[in-house]
DNA sequence: GTTAGGTCATTTTTT
DNA sequence: ATGACCTAAC
């Protein structure tokens, strides 16, 4: 192939790749049979680089981007790994061959997104109406509280599990396939005594959903599962694929990897990359098992590459993560290293209580700006969304801008749910959830006259027909005419998306106004959602992505002009995975917080939250922040009231382990805003942002 | 049948 | 502080 001359830095795309790396990528290319392929690769050790260099170099050796089944844990993952797969392979293209047609990998998503296309499509061979809409978590759990009262068991004795609960334990049962006793045993042993009872009541919740032609989360990947799992399906689906390649495979599930295993039973094509050190995803049925089981999992050996260098952060902080994670009980032993050599320990604080945390916090993103580390450079990691309630006041009332991941979102909000049910409603009128809520919208209409519209619409062989014909309250018949015209018109063939949306909203935004105090703002994220649905072709592919990927709720982004903007990031350690800061401060680094209260019942929950400080920790590039507040305040009290805790460093950091930490006490200067009440005026502004954020 | 108001219990992480 | 559930008034 002849080089570009003009463009020598270009000459190697794969130039940049270590030998581990290099051995992934080029691993069995051109074989006729592409032996399973297991990367353990180390925090920061270029696990994303790698993978994207992998699906370019096997789609330059000639395989099909159309056969390429590439799951990853996030939609945003999926983005990112495809645009940069795409500029690895411009790079090779424009080396040598003159045609280069833009890449795209139509099979590249999430798990749940890939299920739902596939299920779409092979609706019709397996029993699966086509035009099933998805339920969000919180629409299942209203599905699972209405069936939950149906049969009675709201109002037991003793108080029966609340439907969240009811949810949590049914997802469970579903995703790590353990029989419900067990489940009830090792994670909600509070529940065991209405194992019976669950029982019942999950047959009902999987009848009713089959009903009303619905599929939950759990759904998507099961029922991809039992495909996969059939003689004849099973190997039909796998063998649309030449490749499947799974990012994060340290957070899948049983049911996630018994589709790999149906699709690919002698693991031709599979490569699967992941960190057990870094599974944190247990609580959603996760298990390490699947990364550490792996290689005996097909009936060909599996390859095995670790990538150990490190080129995320510094030989110091690095020392410390490793000491962390030295101390689990299993896993794929490796050591992280690095060349970036630096004098700069990692700072454990102690802190006299939160609020000061808080406020040391913003004096150190200060300092850092100060020494030239934009804000952007810097992330405040928390475990619990709430963690940083204090922080976010602190950081509003100096003015330093941020924006939050995790926590709220915008799918909780009830106006949109409002005009999604409508939309659903429209798409699947057998969906009692979605009719439901909307029927609850017309003032005089309760839970007995939605039931009686539901009783009727579901009978129905022309839904709008049964909306038109039936008879609401007689003072609800004004607002119910106006509902069946709107129902008539979504209902009706050629509508041209997303013209849908505006109908819903003339309908629904004189009734936000009636319920609303704030309508004013509800009706901006309206806005907000109507803009959203033109980026999609149909009403139907609109309500799946939107329920699969929400957009991301911040708290603190007043509009598209401070997009630019330089801002502090503020997230869950769940949500940063994958991500690094140049600076990263974790919050509450004690007992109770990390490891968290709720999740010290057995070994297996204390271990991850070993991995999630560990996560935590790996995300840092330069400096590293552990926050040690000694004292909490009890959050719910009356306002100046004075109750608080005492907290404990955490267990995972020994006495052995100090010596990998620069320790510091910090004691306020000004002790005086210690416990100064916080003005209204910047409560109200809280509200506010956190209602606006999705303008 | 609907809605408003009172009492009781709960409190993580997310596709 | 919030949500589930119950009771009592429209």
């Amino acid at each position: 192939m002849p080089a570009v001359l003009d463009q020598p830095a270009l000459e190697d795309p794969f130039a940049g790749l270590n030998a581990e790396q290099r051995a992934a990528v080029e691993h069995d290319i051109g074989a006729a049979n592409v032996r399973p392929l297991l990367v353990v690769a180390g925090a920061g050790s270029g696990k994303t680089n790698t993978l994207a260099h992998r699906v370019a170099r096997l789609i330059q050796s000639g395989a099909d981007p159309q056969r390429i089944l590439l799951l990853t844990f996030s939609r945003r993952a999926a983005g990112e790994m495809t645009q940069r797969a795409s500029g690895v392979l411009h790079r090779l293209l424009r080396r040598g061959a003159s045609a280069h047609s833009p890449v795209t990998l139509p099979w590249a998503g999430t798990f749940h997104a890939i299920g739902a296309r596939l299920l779409r499509e092979y609706s019709g061979r397996i029993g699966l109406d086509e035009s099933f809409t998805i339920h969000d978590r919180g629409d299942s759990e209203d599905l699972m509280g209405l069936v939950r009262h149906e049969i009675g068991l709201s109002q037991t004795e003793k108080r029966f599990p609340l439907k969240g609960t009811c949810l949590s334990i049914y997802s469970r049962v579903v995703n790590s396939r353990d029989p419900l006793e067990q489940v009830l045993q090792s994670t909600f042993p509070w529940c065991s005594e209405w194992e019976g009872q669950l029982k019942t009541l999950f047959g009902a919740y999987v009848d009713a959903k089959q009903e009303q032609n619905v599929l939950d989360y759990d759904d998507l990947l099961l029922f991809w599962a039992e495909m996969a799992a059939d003689p004849e399906l099973g190997p039909e689906v796998g063998a649309r694929f030449d490749h499947v390649l799974v990012d994060e495979y340290q957070d899948t599930n049983r049911l996630q990897a018994a589709i790999i295993t149906g699709m690919k039973p002698g693991g031709e094509g599979v490569m699967v990359v992941g960190d057990d050190a870094q599974s944190i995803y247990g609580f959603r049925g996760a298990t390490v098992r699947n990364i550490l089981d792996f290689p005996k999992q097909f009936t060909q050996p599996v390859h095995l590459i670790t990538l150990e260098r490190n080129y995320r952060s510094t030989q110091p902080i690095l020392d410390a993560s490793n000491a962390l994670i030295a101390a689990a009980l299993e896993r794929h032993a490796k050591t992280l290293w690095t060349d970036k050599a630096s004098s700069i320990k990692p700072q454990l604080v102690l802190i006299p209580d939160e609020a000061e945390q808080a406020r040391w916090v913003c004096n150190r993103i200060l300092e850092h700006r100060e020494a030239g580390i934009a804000l952007k450079s810097q992330a405040v990691l928390f475990r619990a969304a709430s963690h940083s309630a204090a922080l976010e006041l602190e950081l509003m009332r100096r003015n330093i801008p941020f924006v939050k991941f995790g926590g709220l979102k915008f799918l909780e909000a009830a106006h949109i749910k409002d005009v999604l049910a409508v939309l659903r409603f429209a798409q699947n009128p057998t969906g009692r959830m979605a009719g439901f809520r909307v029927a609850q919208l017309i003032p005089g209409i309760g839970p007995a006259t939605a039931t009686r519209l539901l009783d009727a619409v579901g009978e129905a062989a022309d839904p709008a027909a049964a909306v038109e014909a039936f008879v609401p309250p007689a003072k609800s018949s004004i607002d119910w005419a106006a509902f069946s015209a709107l129902y008539r018109r979504l209902r009706t063939p050629g509508l041209r998306w997303p013209a849908d949306i505006e109908l819903v909203k003339q309908w629904y935004l004189p009734h936000l106004e009636r319920m609303h105090d704030d309508a004013q703002v509800r009706a901006a994220d309206v806005e907000q959602l109507a803009a959203l649905a033109g980026g999609h072709a149909t009403r139907e592919s609109f309500l799946a992505e939107i329920t699969l990927d929400p957009p991301e709720a911040t708290s603190d982004r007043a509009g598209p002009p401070l997009l630019d903007e330089d801002y502090v990031i503020l997230s869950t350690i769940h949500s940063s995975k994958g991500q690094e800061w140049k600076s990263v401060h974790v919050l509450n680094v004690v007992d109770g917080c990390i490891p968290s209260d709720m999740s010290t019942g057995n070994q297996d929950d204390i271990e991850e939250e070993r991995r999630l400080l560990y996560v935590a920790m790996t995300r840092a590039r330069e400096h590293l922040q552990l926050v040690v507040p000694n004292r909490f305040f009890i959050k719910q009290q009356a306002q100046m009231g004075d109750r608080h805790v005492y907290a404990a460093r955490t267990r995972f950091i020994t006495p052995a382990m100090l010596g990998h930490f620069e320790e510091h006490t910090w004691l306020s200067a000004d002790t005086r805003h210690e416990r100064k009440p916080v003005p209204e005026s910047v409560r109200m502004l809280v509200r506010e942002r956190a209602r606006n954020a999705w303008k």
